[in-house]
DNA sequence: CGGTCCATGTAAGATGTTACATGATTGG
DNA sequence: CCAATCATGTAACATCTTACATGGACCG
């Protein structure tokens, strides 16, 4: 009944109220840092979440030309959220459009497929670089403590994780294409792991 | 002009001739590792990318009530999908509905959770053995040699790596919320690292 | 006086999912 | 005989993107 996007708002609602422009704000970049949506998505979305009982506005002052309503979220809308959030995830189709262009490289010239694959690997340093900056604000928080803070966190840390294996797929990538590749076809060691953790390996 | 869907199709027929039906079993899983797709979407849009002209269809003896059509791409079509190959890639929106979960498990008991994100982590681990057999039967192309193999390759390994992150972030998330954390804040090395290199850190 | 921020909404179009529909062949 | 596989299509619906629309306040 309730829509995935739903499920995002009443996510952000749970931890404090907000109008929709805030929430529109606030989901240009992805929420929990994998998910994202527009103004035009939310409003109506929010006037069907109210309609459903999940949610209660009152009217506040404001800017605009209507009214600026504050969305709160209601003890059903709540509970619908927390039963969403453990319920059993359905196993999610990846969809990279980046993916499907390396799939069909081959037919390019060699030299342009490097330039795009670079292109590619600045993009996700400079993503890795903003989160890191946001993980050093938030330091390290107990999942004990502030459970909230630590579920931003989990989520934050989960894309942290995601640059990095990006970043590590990129260089391998450009090695074996400038023909760098020393043959062992294991991924190389990356030397400038800035902000979040490169693990160690396994054995 | 022509859709993300189009380019998979034609990645896939620049590869070798297929009828739809053969795309849309191919393409239930995903291609490339990072893309699907269904029936019901994949005959209008061959018939679009036919009535562009990057396709060719000859009809042949089959199964179905209708004429059985097998396609073929054009040259024109190689071409375009070469031009979109290495053109610069968007910055991706990453969604995911298992992140989102995350983000308000705070609400849910304790224990609910740890069962969700273990139902994730043993998805991702059966995903990864999945991608591990793969990578076994075609070993390490060089990319020198065959191209497309290679390209397949490339995005094979990507999904490796996507999923060992993955199950890095599920044991680290695990370990904190049964409360086995050593308070150091990184990540754990993994023990069972079965196919797919966990590669080493940078230090 | 022009651009940006606040603030809410509608509408048109593209894309993706689920269900309906047909009908022959093969295997249990 | 029933189910699955081969094989192609349409229709209804949900979702996402892009553009249109309004109007006050503040800043340069």
């Amino acid at each position: 009944m309730t829509s995935t996007l739903g499920y995002a708002l009443l996510g952000l609602l749970a931890r404090a109220p907000a109008t929709g422009y805030d929430l529109s704000v606030r989901m240009r970049r992805p929420i929990g840092y994998f998910w994202s949506a527009t103004h035009s998505q939310i409003y109506p979305e929010l006037a069907r979440l109210e309609a459903a009982g999940l949610l209660r506005h009152t009217v506040v002052d404001g800017a605009g030309p209507r009214p600026t309503k504050r969305y709160a979220i209601t003890d059903e809308g709540c509970r619908e959220l927390r039963d969403w959030a453990v319920s059993p995830p359905e196993p999610s189709a990846e969809r990279s459009t980046t993916m499907l262009r390396v799939y069909s490289q081959w037919l390019a010239d060699p030299a342009a497929a490097i330039r795009m694959v670079e292109q590619v690997h600045s993009m996700h340093r400079s993503r890795r670089a903003e989160y890191a900056a946001l993980e050093a604000e938030a330091a390290h928080p107990d999942p004990g403590g502030d459970r909230s803070a630590f579920a931003s966190y989990a989520t934050l840390r989960a894309g942290i994780e995601s640059e990095n294996g990006a970043l590590r797929w990129c260089e391998w990538l450009l090695d074996e294409l400038r023909g760098d590749g020393t043959g062992s076809g294991d991924l190389p060691a990356t030397p400038d792991a800035a902000g979040g953790t490169y693990p160690g390996r396994a054995d």
